[in-house]
DNA sequence: TAAGATACTTGCATTTTGCAAGTACTGCTA
DNA sequence: TAGCAGTACTTGCAAAATGCAAGTATCTTA
């Protein structure tokens, strides 16, 4: 992932724009497990089953503070756990995660992880937003300092 | 963009097996000069802004068609060039590319180039779609052997 | 049949990734 | 309070991917 400096945008297009940001393999993948999945921890981004290296997961983590995707925080209970969550700029990542969750599930080899997921976008696409965000919402109230 | 190889998929996450297809900084430029822009030629994907080099635009459309995506074919009238176009699963990822697009008009600089496709797809993403696709259609109709 | 267009491939320096190991800080435990 | 464990990193190095310039192969056109 070269060039992601968001000094001066490489091209005239917001598409570029974005893939200089999320287009990569691995800052996605962050973004998912703290949208689906309830992580917010370095260690738990680690035990994701794609087992993103610790120096990538470093990098990432710093790229996306810096694109303003994310925020960090101390763990209120314990100065050596840090927290990761979204800002409404990372949250709003969600639709784009939801068009790739259909577009896997149709065209791409069965995988198990996100079919329960993948019921409820089905069943009800807004439904199933307003809810991952509630979930993102409660936990803010009860872990984050104002 | 390692790890390409559709061969096994590194997760068992259609978002990881998504990424490995499409989760790197040129891959979507083509999509969307394909989609949105009318090419479909070699050249024609050269002439971008973004300027992608030579090597790695013949190794990108080598990855699409080998996940799926487009397809190619000699040009009816000049056997010395090449036609690339969009599978449906191809045209599939238009979804994507248009929550990429509302995501990053809404939190990126402004820049020019999707402006015009922008306002058409917040009057009426429905009516924007099908319009594409439509244009696909009939390009189609006019350059493709059957 | 020579020149130009088109679609690449090759070589090489630079950058990014992947893996293993090491470090720094905090909190717990004897 | 010394030592050990947990957490969040950083460092070093080999391998892979990228970026750039140059070269090649196959048409087509003059």
């Amino acid at each position: 992932m070269p060039n992601s400096s968001r000094d001066i945008p490489r091209s005239p297009c917001v598409i570029g724009n974005c893939l200089d940001i999320i287009g990569d393999r691995w800052t996605l993948l962050v973004v998912r497990d703290l949208l689906f999945f309830g992580k917010h921890e370095y260690k738990e981004f680690l035990a994701s089953p794609e087992s993103i290296a610790t120096n990538i997961l470093a990098d990432r983590l710093k790229r996306l503070s810096e694109a303003g995707i994310i925020k960090e925080q101390l763990h209120p209970e314990n100065r050596s756990r840090k927290l990761y969550y979204l800002t409404n700029q990372g949250k709003a990542l969600l639709s784009i995660l939801i068009e790739m969750i259909k577009w896997g599930e149709k065209f791409l080899p069965e995988v198990e992880m996100m079919k329960p997921l993948f019921k409820r976008i089905k069943t009800n696409p807004d439904l199933f937003k307003k809810e991952i965000l509630n979930k993102l919402d409660q936990w803010e109230v009860s872990y984050l300092n104002e």
